[in-house]
RNA sequence: GGCGCCGUACCCAAGUGGUAAGGGAGCAGUCUGCAAAACUGCGAUGCAGCGGUUCGAACCCGCUCGGCGCCUCCA
């Protein structure tokens, strides 16, 4: 039984979509006018899970994220660099479709964009204002809050204490300080679509109510999206879309925590960003695996808490995924006897349970991380017993099972210690210097190498084998050097990693 | 001013009334020609501090200290 931890409700609810075994879900997804960062990646990252184990439990989801691609920075942006808005916008949508291929994050089932649904959002607004929720001054039309009675909701806010932290100097053609911009009329030169009102733009949140009204219907079970917008963005989102309805919006608010740069939220104001193709950059491994150590790491604090980025935690989270692929090297392997495949259903049994009753709390990934440690642990005794290769491929395939919930353990065994070979996107710092050396750093990862290393592992044993210690530990100091790690198995052979 | 969050071992991080999961790092041991990996053992009598409620509190209540977020664009 899955429980959400809904905002609304401000408590965790028992989880049933509104039609039996389909679940419907908004996320509020980015702006396109700049590249992401990690904190863009751990909420596309966080209801990418949460999609994914709602797949696991047996849900057909239906998954739609926008993109935001009308907006005064998009419109900044694209003076500042004298190209068109739609330049803009197809640059930056570009580059999170990379970013988050990078990440192992899914596409939505439905990627809908603002500038694609301009009829919904003037039928939305001419309904609004049909119903006195909205009303219009020159070009623009605002949502009246007062005439809205539960503004506030969501956020637990009162309308006094909004009028109180109010800023100066509002617009004085608003009746609230609080009222909001439905439909922004054009000024010259800015992207403009023809209404009722002249030519304009929508604001900022009427487009999510069109988008999630028009693909996921008036009534839906889950919106995500990041603390921040919890108000005004979801706020206003309810507004609008109960007041035009008349029916309940989104039955579950889910909202994920910020990361955090030293205790300090991160932000664009602030400076102290990472972008995800900056990581990318960064890391001294390929890019496979610099996603899935990024998602671990990602997923190894609960998706509501604040979230530390540091290079040493990443370092951390690297280490942790390796020993999976240890283990999961040693499955590899053929040899062994049997004595310990009775112990592994038990295992797997255990881990299950555990890995499901995590997730069914709240979308708990570090416990189910935890679950998944256990089962880790686990097989790596059996495996000192001796498990058959059947055993081996079943324990290998249920860390692929359950792993698919996080996105992780997907990779084939040896995968994990390539050396990198990221070819840069553009963007990056040195992406330019980068991309002229790339089938350089390519090269170094490629067959050739590792049959020059395979070869001298294989020298190293035939030298073992006649007692020349010596020379194998020679070869073992020089492959060292390049940082590559010997593992001796009790046959006499031995396996490699970098 | 209003609303809200966080403070758990060297580091990361669960737990939210029944006596501190898990990981990383470290130390010791087993195995190994030596290593590595794996395995075994060690590690908070205590959960920012002080009071209170309770048979019992890291968890509930109050106060204090420290840090942060939203109220303006923000994942």
């Amino acid at each position: 039984m899955l429980k959400i931890y809904n905002t609304l409700t401000g408590k965790k609810d028992v989880f049933e979509p509104l039609v039996p075994g389909t679940v419907r879900m908004y996320v509020c997804g980015v702006t396109v006018y700049d590249y992401c960062h990690i904190g863009h990646a751990r909420s596309a990252l966080v209801f990418d899970v949460v999609r994914r184990y709602l797949e696991y439990s047996g849900f057909r989801v239906e998954f739609a994220k926008n993109f935001t691609d009308v907006d005064d920075k998009i419109i900044k942006r694209a003076n500042e660099q004298h190209v068109s808005c739609d330049t803009i916008t197809a640059t930056y949508i570009q580059a999170y479709h990379d970013d988050m291929r990078r990440l192992g994050v899914r596409p939505a089932s439905i990627e809908p964009k603002a500038t694609e649904h301009m009829a919904d959002i003037v039928r939305l607004t001419e309904t609004l204002i049909a119903k006195g929720l909205a009303y219009q001054v020159d070009g623009d039309v605002y949502f009246e809050v007062a005439k809205y009675g539960d503004y506030g909701r969501l956020s637990k806010r009162k309308m006094e204490d909004l009028q109180a932290g109010a800023r100066v100097g509002v617009d004085e053609r608003k009746r609230h300080p609080m009222d909001f911009a439905l439909w922004k009329s054009a000024k010259p030169g800015e992207p403009a679509w023809p209404s009722p009102w002249g030519q304009g733009r929508p604001g900022w949140h009427i487009e999510c109510s069109a988008m999630s009204i028009r693909h996921l219907g008036e009534t839906f079970d889950i919106h995500g999206g990041g603390m921040d917008l919890i108000f005004p963005h979801h706020e206003n989102e309810i507004a609008q879309s109960c007041g035009a309805t008349g029916k309940e919006f989104a039955r579950y608010w889910m909202h994920n925590g910020f990361v955090q740069i030293n205790q300090e939220k991160m932000s664009k104001s602030l400076g102290n960003f990472f972008t995800i193709r900056e990581i990318f950059e960064k890391s001294e491994w390929a890019e496979a695996e610099t996603g899935e150590m990024l998602r671990y790491f990602l997923l190894a604090t609960q998706y509501r808490g604040p979230l530390d980025f540091s290079d040493q935690a990443l370092k951390e989270a690297k280490n942790a995924v390796n020993g999976f692929y240890d283990l999961f090297a040693r499955l590899a392997e053929t040899g062994g006897n049997a004595s310990g495949d009775a112990g592994l259903n038990p295992a797997i049994e255990r881990c299950t349970v555990a890995f499901q009753s995590a997730m069914d709390d709240d979308i708990n990934t570090p416990v189910a991380i935890a679950a998944l440690q256990g089962l880790r642990s686990d097989v790596n005794k059996l495996l000192d017993q001796g498990l058959s290769a059947k055993s081996r491929k079943q324990a290998r395939e249920e860390f692929r099972s359950l792993g698919q919930c996080l996105a992780l353990f997907q990779l084939d065994k040896w995968q994990f210690n390539r050396p990198k070979n990221v070819v840069p996107l553009a963007g990056t710092a040195k992406a330019s210097a980068r991309v002229m050396s790339a089938p350089l750093i390519m090269h170094s990862g490629g067959d050739e190498e590792e049959q020059r290393i395979q070869r001298l592992v294989e020298e190293r044993c035939e030298a073992k084998k006649r007692k020349e210690f010596k020379r194998a530990d020679e070869i073992r100091t020089e492959l060292a050097s390049q940082g590559i790690t010997i593992e001796d198995k009790p046959d006499g052979t031995s396996r490699w990693k970098r």
